[in-house]
DNA sequence: TGAAACTCTTTCACACCCGAAGGAATCGGG
DNA sequence: CCCGATTCCTTCGGGTGTGAAAGAGTTTCA
């Protein structure tokens, strides 16, 4: 505990913080159970759950630049995840599509992380789990444009 | 609102997306007010408040690994914020402190900072921000060694 | 129709993070 | 005293993110 009032409080700072101790022990757990890092499960889950996606649609749910969905989508490819077609109503536009090896990926990262999930709400309880929840999807939503 | 609940109620995914906001958002502002970037900051911050500090010091508070700590102090030296050198105590160790021009940095860190943090707290109310601050803190503690 | 404006994706250069492995210094038991 | 174990940092290879700029396709409107 006193390592983090180091930093103060700088609820970004602990927020970093937090994230990358989170992703580290989930990215290894997903690479172990699932053969997928923590960035590859999240477009698997939003494409088993959407079906095909446009790259600019990942990105907006993720909150990821062009740049980054391009290249963890060719690393997907290449690792026989997804496959990646033009759209053929708006040829600038390119559609992601789970393949059946990234469909069964999916479901397996599913159970990995369903379990991680588990723990942080019974490390934090279930009240202190739904505020948090709360206060990130706050977050998580534009700052500039409040959706809701 | 809608966006985030397309990844589902899972925990670590809904983190992973609010910090990568937040530190898009601060990093920017870092840059242009302060001309450091928010790991910068970081580093920054724990030096000024600490004092000279071990380079596995700086990884424990901040959660970074070794090769991460390396890297991070190598550009801060490379760009005059910091300084290293061996700790004559016990030469396995690099020491590093606060060059002047650092202190002066961190110190422009330190006011965009407060104001991006009055703002994070102003939009979550102070309730929500201090349940936050608290489940934050508890996650960014060691997971298999319960500090508090 | 045709040029300018706009949108979507990619490329580029770089920052930042990780795990694994290597090198240097210290420590600890014989 | 000395050799093996340990600790600390760095190097290496690679994934993941960013902003800026370029390329390709669509839309708009004179």
């Amino acid at each position: 505990m006193a390592r983090v009032r180091a930093v103060d409080r700088r609820l970004f700072l602990l927020i970093e913080i937090a994230a990358r101790r989170l992703s580290r022990d989930a990215d290894q757990r997903l690479r172990a159970e699932a053969g997928v890092s923590a960035s590859q499960a999240a477009v698997l889950f939003l494409l088993l759950r959407r079906g095909e996606r446009r790259m600019g649609a990942i990105g907006d749910v993720l909150a990821l630049g062009a740049p980054a969905v391009t290249g963890l989508v060719t690393r997907m490819e290449a690792a026989g995840l997804v496959t990646r077609r033009r759209d053929a109503k708006d040829r600038r536009g390119a559609l992601v599509a789970l393949s059946e090896a990234g469909r069964r990926a999916a479901e397996r990262a599913d159970i990995v992380l369903r379990a991680f999930n588990t723990e942080l709400d019974e490390r934090l309880g279930d009240e202190a789990a739904d505020t948090l929840y709360d206060a990130l999807t706050r977050l998580a939503s534009d700052a500039g444009d409040p959706v809701g």
